[in-house]
DNA sequence: GCTAACTTGGAACAGTCGTTCCAAGAAGGG
DNA sequence: CCCTTCTTGGAACGACTGTTCCAAGTTAGC
């Protein structure tokens, strides 16, 4: 009875994705999003409706595409730190190489805009948060339960300083932090989180990376 | 020989140093420069030249005026960890209420957008950056002459954490995330840089804050 | 009071912003 | 084949982008 798209809507939406998130919401225009997707105006706000539409579409799409299955993977490993441990390598390694290097994350990057006023953004960045720290959570407390967790240190508390974390890295990397930083701050976070050696070690905490760093 | 400016520079940068503070630097035009520094665009551009000369002229009035002080407070108080705790209790007041409040930091903002992509902003960024990791290193280097610093806690690793740390408040805090989340954040990454109770204590270390807060 | 040096308001620039509208084209059910 | 329904390219919208320019105004030294 009527004509179909000329295009596939989920790929385009990918597409915008990469420019938001390259460019920030303010910092792209339609006739940018015009020439990276290939369709015309028409199609666009046919398809997406308004701009703000049309970004809080693309945070949702990263999210579900970049955010989600990262979150799923750390919460459900059931490996505790170690999982953590991925999910933080999986980061800088995202941040630092290959095609997205340079870009930070879209979610953090709309921190700081303008665009976080929208109530939607709003929502969404919350919403964001809210599963970032509930899979960081998830992966501690499988880690108390394989009695990796120091002693002192609590799930929620826990996962609320690596939410911080993830952000810093995101944002820092943006500006070209290079990947060796990033891990090395990583590490010095994960460390008071790791149980004390064994059995019959001394009374202090230490861990492989921070005992011979600087190291005279 | 010559008409002086009808207009104080120092007090209009002031001025531009909000707008962009809260808009961010593409989604500030010269228009809304214009009308909030009650100057006209001739004098505008007659003073600080170009929007890239003047938003970087910007971020260094925003880091002379708001980001130093706050620095040389925390490296110099020797004070050590009471000093940074200090710092983040207001930074987060800061951030959080007042009339910033929701702003977050020019600076971290100016990680989310295109214009770090500008090589000075970038400068500006990676030397303020060393500024803030220098200052909480110098603060926990003091402390660990007053002896709080735990014992595996090393002042440069910490002040990498405390920086990342920073960032992440800067960034929640624009979201409108709760001052009091914040501040347990803030706690939970200073608990395990704290030495260990006095004397006799148990071999765990515990602070006052993670203690009690989720016991049934 | 003249002149040289500077500032200032405002017009004007070409370009881009986000958005809307319409005529032309395409497709499938009747 | 037609007609309805949708899509599509592209023109057009007024508003705003950053920037430049100029005439008028203001000041200080001579």
């Amino acid at each position: 009875m009527a004509d179909s798209k000329h295009f596939d809507p989920d790929a385009v939406l990918d597409t915008v994705v990469e420019v938001f998130w390259r460019q920030g919401m303010v910092g792209t225009g339609i006739q940018g999003l015009v020439t990276a997707t290939g369709l015309s105006r028409s199609s666009l706000y046919a398809t997406f409706g308004t701009k703000d539409r049309l970004y809080a579409a693309a945070l949702r799409r990263y999210i579900e595409r970049h955010s989600a299955p990262a979150f799923a993977r750390v919460a459900g490993a059931g490996t505790g730190l170690a999982a953590v441990e991925e999910f933080f390598a999986a980061l800088v390694e995202y941040r630092c190489s290959g095609g997205y290097a340079g870009w930070g994350c879209l979610i953090t990057n709309a921190h700081a805009g303008p665009e976080c006023e929208d109530p939607v953004v709003r929502d969404l960045l919350d919403r964001h948060h809210r599963h970032l720290h509930e899979a960081l959570r998830a992966a501690l407390v499988t880690a108390g339960r394989l009695g990796q967790l120091h002693p002192a240190a609590d799930p929620d508390a826990g996962a609320a300083v690596l939410a911080a974390l993830a952000y810093g890295v995101n944002l820092r990397s943006r500006a070209g932090a290079d990947a060796a930083s990033l891990t090395a701050v990583v590490e010095s976070v994960l460390a008071p989180l790791r149980a004390p050696r064994p059995p019959g070690a001394p009374e202090t905490r230490d861990s492989p990376e921070t005992r011979d760093r600087k190291s005279p």
